[in-house]
This record gives structure tokens, sequence and C-alpha cells, in this order.
DNA sequence: ATAGCTGCAAACGGTTTGCAAAGTG
DNA sequence: CACTTTGCAAACCGTTTGCAGCTAT
């Protein structure tokens, strides 16, 4: 379902959707799964800075994400950044650096 | 006191510092008052990953944050990215930006 | 006097968890 | 038959809020 869906859903909308064919599933089960899923690698959750709720991604490729500040909606960006940067950090820092995350914060099309 | 310390902590390290000087001030009091720095743009609030408090950022200038993901520790870098990344993502993808946010998560130097 | 702040405690809401029942092989 | 998974509801916990009293002007 996150890997046929773009519209980085939160655990809310992921449970109405699953119950259209599991409607007996339990909200608590679909935190669980996307737990399990997240442990493994093979989706990410994502947190934002306006809103309480985690949003899930199904796509764990290298990209950045866009955040309307006014809906709430995010949308994939692809940009051409450089790994090494990940290095210069763990030069400066001292710190071990696995993973990276960007996000640009604005107002999308529509609430513009 | 949020400037004059670089370990961005969250909401109860505050109060409890706090507390020495005001020993009466509530926890309420700190979140209403740490709220209406950030709206006024005198702070910035953190949101991590790793763990579900919000850290408070004394430093308003640009820069970005290396987290450890084992103890929580969080530490600024400062490195040299155009800000015309902003005008990239804006013309892909027709947002208006606002603001970005990157940040590296890894292991620091002690638990390592 | 009047407007805004504050302490307090209760409420809120997204997420997690204990447990008994159901499923699995 | 042991092991795992699930639904359910309650607990959790960081944060917010309503309100009565306090403070400041």
């Amino acid at each position: 379902l996150l890997c046929s869906t773009e519209t980085h859903p939160d655990a809310n909308w992921i449970y109405d959707k699953v119950r259209e064919d599991l409607p007996h599933i339990s909200l608590g089960t679909v935190y669980r799964t996307l737990s399990v899923l997240a442990d493994a690698g093979l989706i990410q959750e994502l947190y934002c800075f306006n809103a309480p709720q985690t949003r899930y991604d199904g796509d764990i490729s290298d990209h950045y994400h866009v955040i309307c500040t006014s809906c709430g909606a995010i949308q994939d960006v692809s940009l051409d950044i450089s790994h090494e940067l990940n290095e210069t950090v763990s030069a400066k820092t001292d710190y071990r650096i696995d993973k990276r995350r960007l996000d640009f914060y604005g107002i999308c099309p529509d609430c513009k």
C-alpha cells in the first residue's frame, strides 16, 4: 500500500485504507507492522515540523522532501547532492554519519 | 538560558534549570514561553527521529545539526551550502520555499 | 480597573503495550 | 502443541489548555 501511494500518509490514513480489505484489523497492528517495516529498512518514517503525526514513505531511495506548512502535503524532490557531504561532516565533528535528511518547508501550489 | 547553552535541550531540562532561579514556575509556562519565542523567531524548535521530545536551539543562524542516534546528543555543524538550492527546489516543485532543514544522523565520538 | 500572565491540574492525542484469544504449522 | 500474531482497551507521555487568581500599568 505504501509503495503504491505518493502522499506520504500517516498511520490513520493507512489504517482506513487497509480496513477496506481487512475490516477487523486494529490500529495497534498497523503501528506494529509499520514499526517492523521501518526497522527492516523497507519503509521510512518521516517526522515533520508542523504536525504531530509520523508520516510514512514507501520509497527508501535517496531523495528529499518538500513539505507544505499550510496543508501538510509532502512531495518528493530529487537533488544531486554529493555524498561527500557526509564525510565532510564526519571530519568536522568526529561523528560516524549513517544518514542524513534534508527537508524543505514552504507553501504548495494549491495553497499559494 | 537557551542562548548560553550548546546542548539543544528539551523542555524538561529547561524547566529544571529555570527552577533554580524561579522555583515556582510551572512546566506549562515554560512551554508557553518557548512557543512565544519560537513564533517570534528568536529560538528554533528541533524535532528529531529518535526521540519524542522537542529540542530547542537558541542559535537561529543558518547552521545544521548532527544528531547521535545512540545518546541523543545534538551538535552544530556549519556547512557552506548554496542558498540557490532553495530556488532549484522551488523551480522543480512550484512550491514557495521558506526554509530548509538538514540533519545528519550517526554516532557521536563518546558513543563510538 | 483592566488586560495579560501564571500555576495548577486536567485534558489531549498520537503512539505503545499487556493480555487473552486466535491463528499458524 | 508450542510459537507468533492480533484485536481490544487501557496506559503512556510529551504537550496543550481552561480557569481562577495574581501581576502590572
